[in-house]
DNA sequence: TTTAATTAAGACAAAATGGTCTGATTTAAG
DNA sequence: CTTAAATCAGACCATTTTGTCTTAATTAAA
């Protein structure tokens, strides 16, 4: 698998609350836990890195829970993993040589800086509203992991 | 990182069996363990597998060691990483659902199957020979991880 | 036939990842 | 002010991955 499970508890968690109708505030994390089947203090932790990362606002208290920080026109898919699975995830080198280098290449090297490229420039334009959009209009699936 | 330490391990080990001059038959364990800087009993037991799926030789024994199965113009880069991380490790869904599947798309399956197709076509065409050829050839690195 | 060099096997340990639990803190509302 | 509902904090546990160690089996060559 190509991500972690918390990148990927992460990322559709934002898109649940990418799907929520505009009206909503604060969404319990103990919903999306229920919903999505995340266990609930797992899932509550990755939020926590994610609020610290400024992506969603959460509020204590009765009545709280999340909220995306942004727009979702505003939040990318890309970022969103960077800042789970850490900023140089998709610089990585696929021989797994300490970095991917241009004046020191690996035998795959000219390959999979082309593929990367790809990958980078495709969860780059992604964009939580894209999603969200499909997600509603096209009825995709958000649910078993 | 895409890839585990077995697979990388795995394939760096097939990679130094391929630049090895032709007249070399058996190369111990040992010896690559050294030069690639791997764990010998990890590398040992990630080889058995190796061996197992037929893409490697192994004699025990004094002047024992390990060899290629076939000639590199014959050993499938893709086929090697299956044989380590599974056979269905370039298919799953980028979200992390349980199968990528046209009838029950998740928001991103779109556009990642067209890269997962274009990365399982780059891996399917690469054999140890381009590999270990461009390694010979230009010097390319193998060594450090 | 002995010895040295090698892989094979399997128990074990360490580290990373994934997950659980309890209690403290905060907040809205009765 | 009290209570209920929520996040926050951190210790703890479980599983998977990675790595270590010891011993057995095998083989070529002295
Ligand atoms: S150095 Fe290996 S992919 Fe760039
Ligand atoms: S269903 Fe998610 S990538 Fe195909």
């Amino acid at each position: 698998m190509i991500f972690s499970k918390r990148c990927l508890h992460a990322l559709r968690a934002v898109l649940y609350l990418g799907v929520q109708p505009p009206e909503r505030e604060f969404v319990p994390i103990r919903e999306i836990s229920q919903k999505l089947d995340i266990p609930f203090h797992f899932l509550t932790k990755i939020l926590k890195e994610l609020a610290d990362q400024g992506f969603i606002i959460s509020s204590r208290g009765a009545a709280g829970g999340i909220q995306l920080a942004k727009p979702t026109s505003e939040l990318n898919v890309k970022e969103i993993i960077e800042s789970i699975e850490g900023e140089d995830y998709f610089s990585g080198c696929i021989l797994g040589f300490s970095k991917c280098d241009n004046d020191n290449p690996c035998a795959l090297h000219d390959r999979w800086v082309a593929i990367k490229a790809e990958i980078q420039m495709m969860l780059g334009e992604e964009h939580l509203e894209s999603l969200a959009d499909r997600i509603k209009t096209q009825g995709l699936r958000l649910l078993e992991i």
